[in-house]
DNA sequence: GTTATTGCAAACAATTTGCACCCAC
DNA sequence: GTGGGTGCAAATTGTTTGCAATAAC
């Protein structure tokens, strides 16, 4: 068994559970440097990937790249398909369906996202984009 | 106004509809090309931003890779973290809240993404990963 | 004819990987 | 000492962009 955590993980899911939003690997690179417990780019990717297949963290894709945060609480979004703008919403609809998947398909479901994607009230009526 | 669509943009559209899956960027440029109808791979992504943007395809990412589909229905997965399987489920319960948020947050929303992420039966069962 | 669209190749950015080193046990 | 963990740099991959050629109207 290798359920152990890894210093590089440590220091990762510590600085996760610091923020409240979810960030990117390269950020996580930035600020732990800034933190002066410097990582390589690498270990963060490989830690995010070991946390991610742990259960411990959450992922979601933005533009692009994935953003990572701790496994607290459902945080979802509305995300502007023009200007790539993301606000965060409150509500989440899903946690009595996430239950009854976990059992119909047999799969251990550790987090879910759900995004809302369109426009934003200043992309949505700019004439010409 | 440029509401019109290019060629480009109706040839993709029409491969989308005939797929009732959701399908990546280079897909789309190999499976225009096996039916002679070659774009450029650059087309194919200009062409899929402009239907993105138009709100005539939805977005999901996988991966790493972005999945494009016509949008039709909702079509929402569960998927394994480790083997990155992703099988497609049926429910949605999210309706509500979408034209909830639409007014509530002045955000035109053209489509919402809900995945659920975890470990599948035989992965979650192995014990050395 | 003027303008938007396309293809190609080069540029980019996020992520992954090979490998040598190192640290913990 | 041995084996996993780490850093660095190179490689990979999906996507974007510059620009000249082309098609649309």
């Amino acid at each position: 068994m290798k359920d152990q955590r890894t210093r590089s993980q440590e220091r990762i899911l510590d600085l996760l559970k610091t923020l409240n939003q979810a960030v990117s690997a390269q950020e996580i690179y930035i600020e732990l440097r800034n933190r002066s417990q410097n990582l390589g780019l690498a270990t963060v990717y490989r830690s995010l990937e070991a946390l991610k297949l742990a259960g411990a963290v959450q992922v979601r894709t933005l533009n692009g790249e994935s953003l990572y945060s701790s496994l607290k609480q459902d945080r979802h979004h509305l995300t502007c398909l023009q200007c790539g703008e993301s606000q965060p919403i409150e509500q989440c609809p899903v946690r009595d369906l996430e239950t009854q998947l976990q059992t119909s398909h047999q799969f251990k479901i550790f987090y879910h996202t759900l995004e809302f994607f369109g426009l934003c009230d200043r992309c949505g009526s700019e004439v010409h984009p």
